[in-house]
DNA sequence: AGACAAAAATACAGTAACTGCATCGAAATC
DNA sequence: GATTTCGATGCAGTTACTGTATTTTTGTCT
């Protein structure tokens, strides 16, 4: 108690104001998804919400700007710095992979809480409309996602001169990447699956792979 | 000529009533393109569009349910039992090929209105949350294009007993669709593609061939 | 400890999308 | 021509979302 808090090392908290605000975005968070899984998404409103968690309306929408924001997760998955890095300079050829492994470390790092993670898989099971919402938010970073991959090509060595249409590739991949999530997702969320996320999305690259391998060139 | 339109063959009326109602919901459509080419997409209110159109507020929504319908036109790609049949009995092993061709057809049967093909292509390409939106749309149809192409392999005497992820497999070739469609829809309205979109459809696929067959299975 | 700056919570008023319901008028059916 | 059917409309209400000004809380500096 002598020093004020200098610079806490492996201390989890950055000042009260911080921690306070996890706990209003928290609660907010729990109270919207106790709250659909008890009388249904539609049947939600903000108000209700805000009631529940104890805080103004306004506040709720300084929080997640929407009311799906409140039921997905505050924040859209991004990539930390790190993974961004990790990502560019992968030496493996399965870039797709890579890709979509990242993504999935950016959506997984989000919350470890475990508990609302739990309901909130079951309330998207049952409310299909918060998948495709999920999906939408992953789309948003699509842009964001080509100049990686381009980055990721330069590294490499792949160059625009040697691969005329390197951009499109890169679009593409990105858009694959987003069919492995979607799918996966679906897969995950329709309850189905017994297994880690990992095997998930190891059995979704697969797939496309066995599926987009077997299209023959149209002509016999 | 004599008989008063038994049956008409080539008809293109359906009645008065079915002809005042194409008329007002293109009405309502080229209202909606044309102010948000003038004022852009987030300030054009449904009641503009209403004013244009001469329709009352509430008529609009009988029409399309959401004001975003109105910019993206009436009613969702579906495809017709025609189509539908072609897709089920085809012979090709291009399952993707085959499914991403009907969709194209579903959506390109729509509207035979050409100008306003064009203006809402404009829109679109500055506007890019009608892209997400039209997507969001596809995305619906999911669960029924996962039965077409089981009933596809029904058809081609692919069953569960011998490829047991089936179903598994049915899923991902429509979320692959699904890249196609985005990936082309994508370049077809970002402008930068000069050619049909036939052509479109077959360099996304070779596309998409190359890029998911370059999947290293990881290891090295 | 007390003054002061920064940030967050709130109140308030307003816009705009969307819905249910009852009514009215035109079109199809007989 | 009478009836039935269907689409258009008016109206009142709910709900998501925003801008702005105000108040409360928290961090900081002396």
């Amino acid at each position: 108690m002598s020093s004020p808090v200098p610079d806490g090392p492996a201390g989890a908290d950055e000042g009260l104001r911080a921690r306070k605000r996890a706990a209003t975005q928290s609660a907010l968070e729990r109270a919207a998804v106790s709250l659909a899984l008890e009388h249904g998404y539609d049947n939600v409103t903000v108000d209700m919400i805000c009631e529940a968690a104890m805080v103004s309306p306004r506040t709720f929408f300084n929080y997640f700007g929407t009311k799906e924001g409140a039921f997905l997760g505050g924040t859209p998955p991004a990539p930390t710095d790190a993974e961004h890095q990790a990502f560019v300079h992968g030496t493996s050829r399965d870039v797709l992979g890579d890709l979509v492994g990242m993504i999935a470390d950016a959506m997984a790092d989000h919350s470890p809480d475990t508990d609302l993670l739990r309901r909130r898989r079951m309330l998207i099971e049952r409310t299909p409309e918060l998948l495709t919402g999920e999906t939408s938010r992953i789309a948003e970073l699509e842009e964001h996602l080509v100049k990686l991959v381009l980055e990721r090509f330069a590294v490499q060595g792949r160059t625009e001169a040697r691969t005329p249409d390197l951009a499109d590739e890169a679009r593409m991949v990105v858009s694959l990447a987003g069919s492995v999530m979607r799918y996966s997702m679906q897969k995950w969320f329709s309850g189905g699956f017994t297994g880690t996320p990992v095997e998930l999305l190891h059995h979704s690259l697969a797939l496309v792979r066995r599926v987009a391998g077997s299209i023959a060139p149209a002509a016999r």
